[in-house]
DNA sequence: GCAAACATAATAGTAATACTATCATTTTTA
DNA sequence: TAAAAATGATAGTATTACTATTATGTTTGC
């Protein structure tokens, strides 16, 4: 599974890069440290000439792989949700039972690290923290329309059509299974990033995970109405 | 009811302003047409340069009472969140049944537009749309502790805690009740964003709205199983 | 009615951001 | 080994995000 999963090439819309950085050493590096430098000083303050700097290399050679900032957000959080995918489809398809799947489902969309497995450059504990705290970012822009059109958000909504699909043959007659996905996915970044700043407004904390409120939450909702 | 609520001054923290924009027709100004002005352009393209020209003051004007954007954003948030908390301490007051309380909360921070009431000079149904579209931005930063200690998310933070007193009135066997409430709300705004730019990942349309989903939700968690 | 206090306007200036362009150099590959 | 491609170095531009200074109203208190 470690090996599969490492070999992975995720899938990234054209349009969100100019040159691929899984093509050479640079880019590599580029996306690498890109992801530690905006986890050290936050979004708003990374810029490429930073990133220039810390890699030796030169603002323009960065700006040769990424247009800007907001298309390297894109690249990164492409990335993560289709190796969120790609977990989703592995360990739901040896199930059999749908409730099995709906709870592993849940399971892997609310967790809080993955444990088990890292990609041979990307440090997916550190991809998750600014997934948690800047994916939102991605969409809440006014080029959002635009963007969507062109496919940027294709993999993050097969996310969360799959989960919709499990849904929905857990409990055929819930109404809502669209929001109830969309709802768990984002609510459980947003239940993680309470659990660290704001923890009055969450139940969550070291021994309540943002996991337990979910599967809580489908469990009534949905498995124990049938 | 639609004097007294005209006649509300929100409660805003020392430190988001730097002069009472309350307290002049210039501070005013720049409040409402800054709203109109990040309805319009988006937050990220809003710069005090554009909204100085579009009110006809000087750029430098505008810095007297915010120290930046962000700090606006924080002010309108503040504001927004203020009337709310008004609208839930009002509303819910004269019932006497607490399930009546929740779904009239519930149906508070999730219905569509403010349709009833209007101050004197902020519209709120652009301010409902800046506060899907950016309010979260405010804590979605590298200075959310420093800010929430300074108490910039006091207000935002009340609106849950009266709803969580709620959810635990109604069901005080229910072990998620804080998680909950700051899901509805954060969850309900998501909703209403992904009604407008990305349709297949939810269950709001025309005919459903973030009300039902989240009336369904706390109905099934709370209510049904008392 | 006038001075003091205060608010606003106008202008200028700085450092950083967000790029683009050009050309030189190194590396790859055919 | 030459051509092509990738990278590096340097420079330059427009905009952003401010700060500072000085001038010009405007209000208010006596």
């Amino acid at each position: 599974m470690k090996t599969l999963l490492q070999n992975i090439r995720p899938e990234i819309q054209d349009g969100i890069f100019l040159k691929d950085p899984e093509s050479s050493t640079l880019g590599k590096r580029i996306v690498k440290e890109g992801v530690l430098l905006i986890d050290e000083i936050g979004f708003e303050a990374f810029t490429f000439k930073k990133l220039g700097e810390r890699i030796q290399t030169n603002e323009s050679s960065v700006y040769r792989y990424f247009e800007n900032k907001h298309k390297f957000l894109l690249y990164i959080s492409s990335w993560y949700w289709s190796w969120m995918e790609c977990r989703l489809v592995f360990e739901t398809a040896n199930l059999v039972n749908v409730n099995d799947q709906l709870v592993k489902a849940v399971l892997l969309v609310t967790e809080d690290t993955a444990d088990d497995l890292s990609s041979d450059y990307i440090d997916e504990s550190v991809l998750k923290r600014i997934i948690i705290s800047d994916f939102t970012k991605t969409f809440l822009t006014k080029e959002v329309d635009d963007e969507n059109r062109e496919g940027f958000f294709k993999i993050y909504k097969r996310v969360i059509y799959r989960i919709t699909e499990i849904i929905k043959e857990v409990s055929p007659a819930y109404s809502f299974p669209e929001s109830l996905a969309s709802n768990i996915v984002e609510g459980a970044m947003h239940q993680h990033f309470l659990k660290q700043h704001f923890k009055t407004i969450t139940s969550c904390n070291e021994s309540v995970s943002p996991a337990d409120f979910y599967i809580n939450m489908v469990n009534n909702l949905l498995i124990k109405s049938i």
